[in-house]
RNA sequence: GUGCCCGUAGCUCAGCUGGACAGAGCAGCAGCCUUCUAAGCUGCUGGUCGGGGGUUCGAAUCCCUCCGGGCACGCCA
């Protein structure tokens, strides 16, 4: 049950009878219902006359009076009036609002699920870093933040599959081979001295060195590589993506689909994929002019190649398809792999990337129109920059000294549900500072914990109950029965109708595939909750405390609400991925200023 | 030079995809625990929403332009 959405239907359908040809043209998509921000305005307000009112060129205000006739009769309002320029305002009866409780209760984790999705195929691409070292931090972004679209999608009622791409394919790959060889003489006591430029200089590929000389012994020193480096690509991609995999697992986070890039060309998905575009006649050989502007390769040498027309689907330039090798670009292959998506049944294809690969979408979204006649849709969310502080100081990170710092130390250090509640408290779009004194800091001002103290409150609640009053003989089976009229307060009524906006949060944030709104709601709820908690603890409002021991139906009913209260913090964590605590653990060791 | 993102209170950021006098947290000041964890709550102080135009009944939100910051710009992925 959605008030909000119920309200919906029943105004549509008013204004179906009033002005059917305004109904039928359809476009009332700018109507809306919404929860004011000031309660001064009411429960729930819409512009619905405003917009009428422009589409049928009569003042909004005329069409409100006509509309609040209807909207007085509806069930669950219990006043309507029309303000300046033409919204129109309602209050709703408070025991339909207390009726959302006894919903919350029933539904349990199935609360706020919503079909706006209608079963279509999303596919969701996240993290897929390259096999060439552990994940960092930024990585933890991309995956965190496209683990939580995946599953707010889900609730949302899509279709989702979670894909991660292996580019194990390409120059890359063959600098971590040959990287690999040199640990690999290295453990069987060559002398490698210093790590040359153009080889990856981490420690983490010692252990693909030794394990390779374990296996091999010393078949491969003074081989040729033409010999040993598909091995060594082979087994060390394997490592790595074995080593990606455990950290993702750490990090809670399971993809259904890993898809190989040398796997797509190897099967001639590639040039499967340009053969297509070729018979749309958008492949053409042509000379590309050199990027304009302050810092042109000096190298640039104009040579004709073989472009791919996306300039008309709105790209800025024609983009190649092929190296000078011969071997496909990154492009063309990208181009093949999302059609392979689409050739799956999916239809709208989002790819959660860093900020670095912005300047790609509108490539991949004219190809993607191309190749699939616009029957499926290419989005990307970018992320962008994490900053990784220590009590205000940019951690120094740098790769080529070995020491960035990677997403299994700060796991260690903070562990998984504050890395996963941190990535998620700004919008991606946004580059987000990550504070490692800050994020543990127990406080009002870290999310993370504020969150979770209100849901471990719920559960103490329960405890003390069980503890101190066993003779109240309550059980958690009898919360549907609660009669939850005895919920009278004023700081009860706002907290319920938070949780009944909670089905609304969930289809906006799905829309707008913003899954940190999941986060700043749960700080909103958390908030009413720790407000009410505090409230039965004063003295003066002592008459507010859950448990009353004299007055059963009164204290089953708000055992009710907090249990209801518990169930959204859940909902909402189980979509960030985040753990409920049931009990908060006090440090030992005190943050320091 | 071009494209994308950002610019909201002293600081860090929300602002529900055009709505009703711009919201939180932190910092500052003043308060609240004999009973459900004070990791909490309450009040006060604080903003020409970067500047300027435009569209609209209505703009922080959409369009244009300028300023300031970030990222990226054949044959890397």
């Amino acid at each position: 049950m959605d008030l909000f959405r119920v309200f919906y239907h029943q105004l549509m359908k008013s204004i179906a009878l009033i002005w059917p040809q305004a109904y039928q043209s359809g476009d009332l998509g700018a109507v809306q219902v919404e929860q004011p921000r000031d309660s001064k305005f009411g429960d729930l307000s819409t512009n619905a006359a405003l917009i009428i009112g422009k589409k049928l060129r009569l003042p909004p205000i005329e069409v409100a009076n006509k509309l609040i006739q209807h909207i007085k009769t509806y069930d669950d309002v219990a006043a309507v009036e029309v303000v300046a320029p033409g919204f129109l305002n309602c209050r709703l009866h408070e025991q339909s609002w207390r009726q959302v409780l006894h919903h919350i209760i029933k539904s349990d984790m199935n609360y706020g699920d919503s079909q706006i999705g209608q079963g279509q195929h999303i596919n969701v691409e996240y993290v897929s870093a390259n096999p060439t070292g552990p994940l960092h931090l930024a990585h933890a972004r991309g995956a965190v933040v496209g683990d939580a679209l995946a599953s707010l999608l889900l609730k949302a009622g899509y279709h989702v599959t979670k894909e991660y791409y292996i580019n194990d394919a390409g120059a890359q790959v063959d600098v971590l081979a040959n990287s690999s060889y040199l640990r690999y003489q290295e453990a069987l006591g060559v002398d490698i001295g210093e790590i040359p430029s153009g080889y990856y200089p981490g420690e983490y590929l010692k252990d693909v060195g030794a394990a390779i000389a374990k296996k091999d012994g010393r078949r491969w020193l003074n081989q040729s590589p033409k010999d040993w480096v598909p091995v060594f690509r082979q087994y060390a991609v394997q490592m790595m993506m074995q080593n990606i995999k455990t950290d993702l697992l750490e990090l809670g986070i399971k993809h259904d689909l890993f898809s190989s890039e040398k796997a797509l060309i190897d099967t001639g998905g590639v040039d499967q994929a340009i053969a297509e575009l070729e018979k749309m006649g958008l492949i053409y050989t042509g000379i590309l002019e050199a990027p304009k502007g302050t810092k042109a390769p000096e190298d640039w040498e104009p040579r004709p190649q073989m472009l791919f027309r996306s300039t008309s689907f709105g790209d800025d330039v024609d983009r190649p398809l092929r190296k000078s090798d011969g071997s496909w670009t990154y492009f063309a292959t990208d181009i093949a792999y999302q059609f392979s998506k689409f050739r799956r049944g999916d239809k709208v294809l989002i790819n959660v990337w860093g900020a670095d690969h912005a300047g790609y979408v509108k490539r991949l979204q004219a190809a993607v129109a191309a190749i699939t006649a616009n029957q499926a849709r290419f989005e990307a969310r970018i992320c962008q920059m994490v900053r990784l502080l220590r009590d205000g100081q940019p951690v120094k990170m740098s790769k080529r000294a070995g020491t960035f710092v990677t997403l299994r130390e700060v796991m260690d250090e903070v562990g998984r549900d504050v890395v996963r509640f941190i990535m998620l408290t700004r919008k991606n779009d946004a580059p987000l500072d990550f504070d490692l004194t800050k994020v543990i800091d127990q406080s009002r001002d870290n999310p993370v914990y504020y969150v979770q103290y209100a849901h471990a409150r719920t559960c103490s609640v329960w405890r003390r109950l069980k503890k101190d009053f066993p003779q109240l003989l309550i059980d958690e089976r009898d919360l549907p029965k609660a009669q939850f009229n005895r919920l009278t307060d004023e700081a009860e009524m706002t907290l319920i109708k938070m949780l009944g906006t909670w089905p609304k949060v969930v289809e906006s944030a799905a829309q707008a595939q913003e899954p940190h709104r999941i986060a700043y709601y749960l700080y909103e709820v958390a908030h009413l909750f720790h407000v009410l908690y505090t409230k039965g603890k004063g003295k003066d409002e002592s008459n507010l405390r859950f448990i009353v021991p004299e007055q059963t139906d009164v204290t089953l009913a708000r055992l009710a609400l907090v249990h209801s209260v518990g169930i959204v913090i859940r909902c909402g964590l189980k979509i960030m991925g985040v753990e409920p605590v049931t009990e908060m653990q006090y440090e030992s060791s005190t943050t320091s200023l």
